[in-house]
DNA sequence: CTCAGTGCAAATAGTTTGCACTGAC
DNA sequence: GTCAGTGCAAACTATTTGCACTGAG
């Protein structure tokens, strides 16, 4: 069980680790032991998180493969100036998701079970520089959350209250 | 010069401190002078704020019509519950708008002068509420922000840019 | 061998909370 | 008179920073 929908990927020719490799270097950055765990570490798997939950999944102190949580955040935000990762703020707490590889997208967001699910929407674009256009205002980019209740919670709660109704 | 674009107002039975007072009596809820003081000025104009920017807006602590932080997080927070204002977080800082009394409607962000512009688009949530349809999400609301480079902002940058030209 | 990167501890910033006093009802 | 609201000071939480040490190039 995934916490995101699947969208499927977009061809790239490096990998995560190496496109990371070549933007450090490219930068006159040092390839480290922790930026090579974290590449690793974050793209191991494509679920939403954060840097406590990322912190978690790490080798704990002490023990090799292991980084502080200060070189954490310092990595993760070279990984979103890489394009490797998306950043945005759910309930005041950074949350980071795959970019590099992944198809643009929007979310919508459970406030049941508190889990993203990801959606892709041509028209969605398109009408966002249609308005834009009309505004006379030049777009970068563009943060879309719909709130609401996904499938799974909406049955649960109605499964919960016809039970109730059956007191 | 104010950094909202109007969107007219809709139509309303209450002045929003009358709406406030009715939502504090129905729940049992005390009417202090520093609501009131708070409500008039919040509402004594249409701009985007924040605790800060409201707290030097008012009286200076020891002048009749202060209110301690706490208690402006406190009121604001009520403003919300009541469908006064709205907030979202911009940079990490809480930011409140007026709810009442105003259409649904979306926000650019200028990234130059930071400057939020309210547009209205019917389209938007039309399209919203058919791609939730489609997901099997049950939207109570969303959130959109289109990042970029406002009309001014691009004006003088272009003036800039061409004066750098002409060394 | 040099300087960027790291871990540690401490700082920061916005917001929230515990508590004793005050004032709305 | 009672209890919700307030101001104060202190706590909180996620994140950031200063600094001395370490290790990549």
């Amino acid at each position: 069980m995934s916490d995101t929908e699947s969208l499927g990927t977009v061809q790239v020719s490096l990998s995560p680790r190496d496109r990371f490799v070549e933007f450090l270097q490219s930068r006159g950055m040092r390839v480290t032991a922790q930026r090579l765990a974290l590449v690793d570490q974050v793209f191991s798997h494509h679920e939403h998180f954060d840097a406590d939950q990322l912190m978690e999944q790490l080798p704990k102190s002490g023990q090799t493969g292991h980084v502080s949580r200060p070189t954490v955040y310092r990595t993760l935000a070279e990984f979103v100036d890489a394009g490797l990762l998306r950043k945005f703020v759910l309930n005041g707490r950074a949350v980071y998701e795959h970019d590099y590889g992944y198809p643009q997208h929007d979310h919508f967001h459970c406030t049941e079970c508190n889990r993203l699910l990801e959606f892709e929407n041509k028209g969605l674009v398109a009408l966002r520089d249609e308005v834009a256009r009309e505004h006379h205002f030049r777009v970068t980019s563009h943060r879309l959350i719909i709130n609401g209740v996904c499938q799974d919670c909406a049955r649960a709660k109605r499964k919960s209250r016809s039970r109730m109704n059956m007191i």
